[in-house]
DNA sequence: GATGAATGAGGTTTCATTCAT
DNA sequence: AATGAATGAAACCTCATTCAT
């Protein structure tokens, strides 16, 4: 766990590869895998194509590499979020407002992160989709130990198992979401979700 | 609203499109908008290249034609098992059966589905996903109306505003028929899902 | 046996397959196969590069279709002359009339084939050389049953195994057509390796 | 023709341009030319690619040096053969088995060696071969003077001119060494050749 | 002097679309 | 009206060579 001592060499080929995933980032969440050119990518991120290259396999390598990147950044958001309140009430809270803000700050990517979770991903051969839906799997086990606490603790009363709790509550989020992505002024969040989740809570809460 | 008297000819021509679309589905459903070549399309459907641009002006239009087609055929099976039982709860009941039937019998167009209303397509330029999200969210007003009809009929309490519940019920069931379909056995459906609804409806439901 | 009634769209299919082998022929002779690329050949023979790859699956199919096209022609060639003329003594001094002229007049392909038949072709993946070499051993054995028939006949004393006199003859044949390729009037063909050529029949013809 | 007297760091540079032509020499044999890459070379001879450019211009001069330089090797093994023995039917005899033995021990370089001797080499613009083609011929000239020697001692007679002579052992030797190449428990060498080079012998032997 | 990261021209191949038959 | 051969733009990827360190 002590740093390992990285040489300066070292540390420019890491911003170069955090360069070359931003530019990628923001190119695939445009427009898609199949629309992005390794010359846009090339271009946007100012290297030779030969140099993307250097730092991933093939196209395909580099698409996973970015989505796999982002990924660690909302895993990381939420699972701070998560950690950050107390009790574990104030933590779904937490957690719903952090999950608002990563949609609305990462609106493309939320799009292209859903069709590949979601949806079908045909982009590639190898299964990125069963990569992300297994991360996606064990955050949501994260968010369901905050329920069996809650039900250990005698905060929530046990109406479901605690995994079943966490895939409804996150669905019902992503559904909100999506209204919200379209017509925000008609379907505020985190407001709107809030009452449906009352319901749910209200049946959770003990007494 | 009078049928057209349609001629032979006519009546030729849309056995054909209807040919050909469905190779397109079989095909798409497969393997994405972007691994399937005209070439394909043409030799699965039994036909020309060129004819297949005589029905459908390029690729693109085609397979929105496609998707379109299936959206018919789910939101009319969807339609019928609303209509087809009463009161309000049997509605809904019936809803979630049919669902459950089409996912397991149109598995690989679902993925296609999900992928292009709940993700972003990047299929194509023009937005199929919006008018594939337009339609989806028509019908879930018919769904709103059920619910409507039961606050009406004192037989649902108004916890929610009938859209907000369509939509929330509607997620939960995506959210069981997507653990489902990767583990049938450890999530069953319409079984699972009965759980966290009867919690709904218990706080909907009168008395 | 009977001629297959060819259409007129397949006997056009032939003869654009051949346009194409031709222009691949001169351009590979001239460059060999790493230097010449698609594009050349389709400008050479004045088809667009996706026709190419309408008739040849990739350029080392084209590569493998144009040498085994010439292959057939030389064998042709010497085969005819073999069969043109009696007895053995002419036999063998009408193929090496033979093997001179077409060395003469196919000069940058004879190069090509040296390279394949004799050192080692780097050219492919899989061995077209030895297809190449299979092919020359086949046409050697013509050779050799030339020698073993003037045994047979008591025209040739059998001073050596058939096949044995076949590659012998062959290669010294190959080593004066270097010679005289590299300076014409230094080394006349055939009149030059006629000498030696003399002293092998003189052993071999009885009396 | 004194040697120089070479300073530590000169002698440094020769040793480690034999060590960039020694790895050079096992992969232009093993994979051609087109196959290998300079990064490959630099990593096999452990040296960076940077400083293969300082020994040779690139990566043609490379290539031409690694040839030249086995051919040289060749050159002085043969030379050595038949300056090592007496008289000069001996010298024939040692050469013949020398040339076996190169070919068994430096196969792969051998086949490359056919290519760029006997074939067109289209490895590069310049003419490698030429030069090759130039040596070669030097060499058989040196064998045609044994021969030459052969006939002013009496010892053969002149029933051809001595580089004819040269010229017709060397490529029946080659003959042989190919199809003993092929299949080696069919061709046997120099058991084969011997019959052959028996007659011609006989020929050439004075009484 | 040695290094090897960066470059980008140029290679092969695919496939949506057209149009003469 | 139906066909499918022909097209060629544009994709991905490699690798000889340079030059700042």
């Amino acid at each position: 766990m002590d740093q390992p001592p990285l040489t300066r060499r070292e540390r420019e080929k890491i911003r170069q590869r955090q360069e070359m995933l931003d530019a990628a980032l923001l190119l695939f969440s445009e427009k898609g895998y199949h629309n992005v050119s390794m010359q846009e990518i090339a271009e946007k991120s100012e290297f030779a194509i030969g140099t993307l290259y250097k730092f991933f396999q093939n196209k395909e390598d580099l698409y996973k590499a970015m989505v796999l990147d982002q990924c660690d950044r909302f895993d990381l958001a939420f699972t701070q979020a998560l950690d950050a309140a107390e009790p574990v009430t104030e933590k779904l809270r937490s957690y719903i407002q952090a999950k608002g803000d990563m949609f609305r700050e990462n609106l493309a990517f939320v799009r292209l992160f859903l069709a590949e979770s979601k949806g079908a991903s045909f982009n590639l051969n190898a299964g990125l989709d069963e990569e992300v839906r297994a991360r996606y799997t064990l955050f949501l086990e994260k968010v369901a130990e905050v329920f069996a606490r809650g039900i250990r603790e005698k905060i929530f009363r046990e109406i479901a198992p605690p995994f079943t709790l966490a895939v409804v509550m996150d669905n019902i989020l992503d559904a909100f979401l999506l209204l919200w992505l379209e017509k925000p002024e008609e379907h505020p969040y985190p407001e709107n979700p809030g009452t449906i989740l009352d319901i749910l809570f209200k049946g959770l809460l003990v007494s």
